[in-house]
RNA sequence: GGGGGCGUAGCUCAGUUGGUUAGAGCGCCGGCCUGUCACGCCGGAGGUCGCGGGUUCGAGUCCCGUCGCUCCCGCCA
């Protein structure tokens, strides 16, 4: 339950309904909300009425109600009333024990009802079950109602609230960047916004506001920080929505420690405003290497083991044509123990068929037996390569063991999912347990091997660790950070490039040739040339942040008025056609032909 | 773009092997009821089985297509 804000008294109520408590008792009190539910017992009536805070029980008696007793005969649910009477107690026997007001009720004398409702779709509070998520999100303002959705909503607020109360603090200043933006066809799809003023060009709405916040510091705010709405035209997810929301902060004149060191105060400073774990600073580090290996992804949930090992030297002189052929190809062979398990047989056929789901070609499942396997594989492997195989894996009799052979990026992935995937399965995650973890020292780009040339990790902008060699793109560090949360990441940052030379180095490198940077991101290395201080921040999804310390199982959870999974608004109905002229005016041919096509 | 699940009354759902008039709970409407708080009791209304097509003597049920919701993969620097 929210503690309401203070009110002074108004035309409408004197209080808030979850502020009726035994203190107002004998006082002509005032409240104003929502009819929750109505028991009429003919000659009694009872109206619970609901408002931001609470629920309060109001009791019709045509002895004391007066006119008002024919009214409240004809309330129906969701009607806007407003009633005035003395707060009684409640006799003993008639406390209601759930409500935090039922010790008391208002007897009413007087009720005004100041709007009529509709029958509402679906039953805003009670017992009846949650109805489904389209119907919510249709009728997204009765949703909202529920206390579930406010308490969401305004525990955002105060996360928001923290975050602002403390970089204020800090000596950040909040500046507002563009919504509408330049398009630059990197990373996501960008969401396009065409121009009236001239035709065939198009703004695109910002993904970050990355580049104008290094702007900013070209510019001297040396502290700056936004609750930015982010936008990618991407599908959407259980926690990914197109529209979005970051807490981006940025600092000039400072390392990877000074940012790391200001963000671990600022989320122990949130944390510790609503109610999140306690954070011990300074924060654990993990270099992105140890977090690969061991957990098979940069963002590692450190609250169960299931570690990853590799196989590899163990099956160096293997028989066994599918590990060999791996190995040969430049691949791994690793593996995790699941631990002593019962599992059936279709289970484990789950298992493959999510392996392969992930990307693995198949997936090696045994138990430890005696010295050896009880496996489909066992009988390919010697009896020294199996023994060997469970020294490493540390596998003890009955454990379960499961192997993927693959190229690295292959078989981090499958196995980091699948120890996540295991976890869950075999109630391994304590809830109540926390571990925050910065991931540093991250490689600065990796190789893609489909599209031929180095990508970013993080994105272009990030500096190298030392000189760059241009020779040798993936040898570079970057000055990167990650905060990690329960293997939920909640930020990532880094300290920027602030020389321009540096950052045509790494453009090239990352075959982005003079001329696409020049008109791409000529705006920002110009910048850069006139006296860029050395500077670095993060962003933090505030979405997310929020979806995890409620417990929602969606972000939409926590937006008050997200899109469905095909983003579509079910509320307002966008995205929608629009007038002839419209498009007209902004120079865009519709094609008819190919609309009835479809 | 690909794969899985779902779509039946306002809401949440059941509906057998394809077979008579498609059901339940809640909600809604009417009546009765002075201590309920998921009030109770009596009565009633309410259905394009998402949409289109097909198979069949007969389709909520089987097949094809399509739309919507959702989860996952791809994608998300």
């Amino acid at each position: 339950m929210s503690k309401a804000p203070a009110l002074s008294p108004n035309g409408y109520r004197d209080t808030w309904c979850g502020q009726v408590l035994p203190e107002r008792v004998d006082s002509e009190t005032r409240v104003a909300g929502w009819v929750n539910r109505r028991r009429d017992h003919g000659g009694l009536i009872f109206i619970d009425l609901r408002d931001r805070t609470g629920i309060v029980q109001l009791v019709f008696d045509p002895d004391t109600s007066g006119d008002s007793f024919q009214l409240a005969h004809e309330l129906r649910a969701e009607d806007v009333l407003s009633a005035t009477g003395p707060v009684v107690r409640r006799d003993a026997e008639t406390v209601n024990p759930e409500l935090p007001t039922g010790e008391v009720e208002i007897q009413v004398g007087a009720a005004e009802l100041l709007a009529d409702a509709e029958t509402p779709p679906f039953q805003i509070e009670g017992y009846a079950g949650e109805a489904s998520e389209d119907v919510r999100m249709r009728y997204r303002y009765l949703d909202l109602r529920r206390e579930a959705m406010r308490g969401a909503l305004e525990l955002r607020h105060r996360v928001t609230a923290a975050m602002r109360e403390f970089l204020d603090g800090e000596g950040f200043v909040d500046v507002e960047t563009p919504v509408l933006t330049r398009s630059t066809p990197e990373g996501a799809r960008d969401f396009l916004v065409p121009s009236s003023q001239q035709h065939g060009s198009f703004y695109a709405l910002p993904q970050s506001p990355q580049l104008f916040k290094q702007m900013l510091m070209v510019s001297g705010f040396e502290r700056y920080y936004q609750l930015a709405r982010c936008f990618r035209d991407e599908a959407t997810r259980a926690d990914r929505q197109a529209e979005f929301t970051q807490l981006d902060v940025e600092m000039s004149f400072v390392d990877g420690d000074d940012v790391i060191a200001v963000n671990e105060r600022l989320l122990a400073h949130l944390f510790e405003r609503v109610g999140g774990p306690r954070i011990e600073l300074p924060m654990q580090r993990m270099c992105y290497a140890e977090a690969m290996g061991r957990f098979g992804t940069d963002r590692p949930d450190l609250r169960f083991g299931l570690e990853l090992v590799d196989l590899s030297e163990a099956l160096r002189e293997t028989e066994f044509k599918v590990f060999r052929s791996v190995l040969e190809g430049g691949g791994s062979i690793r593996g995790l123990n699941a631990g002593r398990r019962e599992v059936p047989r279709s289970e484990l056929d789950g298992f493959i068929s999510r392996a392969q789901e992930l990307g693995a070609k198949g997936l090696v499942w045994a138990f430890r037996e005696g010295d050896g396997w009880r496996s489909p594989t066992a009988k390919f492997l010697s009896e020294a390569e199996l023994q060997d195989l469970n020294e490493r894996l540390g596998a003890e009799e009955g454990d379960l063991l499961l192997v993927v052979a693959d190229q690295r990026a292959v078989t981090d992935a499958v196995l980091g999912q699948m120890r996540l995937d295991l976890g869950e399965r075999f109630g391994l995650i304590d809830e109540d347990e926390h571990r925050l973890v910065w991931i540093v020292d991250w490689p600065l780009m990796e190789w893609n091997a489909e599209e031929k040339r180095w990508d970013a990790l993080h994105h272009p902008f990030t500096a190298p660790a030392g000189e760059f060699d241009p020779g040798d793109p993936g040898a570079a560090r970057a000055q990167a950070y990650d905060v990690v949360w329960n293997g939920q990441e909640l930020g990532g940052g880094s300290i920027r490039i602030n020389r321009a030379d540096v950052q045509e180095q790494v453009f090239a490198a990352l075959g982005i040739d003079a001329e696409t940077a020049q008109a791409r991101f000529g705006f920002l290395l110009e910048a850069l040339r006139y006296g860029a201080p050395p500077h670095g921040g993060i962003a933090y999804g505030v979405d997310r942040i929020v979806q995890r310390l409620s417990g929602a199982e969606t972000i939409r959870d926590v937006i008050a008025f997200p899109k469905t999974a095909s983003g579509f608004d079910l509320l307002t109905g966008a995205p929608a056609p629009v007038e002839d002229l419209q498009l007209r005016d902004l120079g865009i041919a519709i094609h008819k032909h190919r609309l009835a096509g479809h």
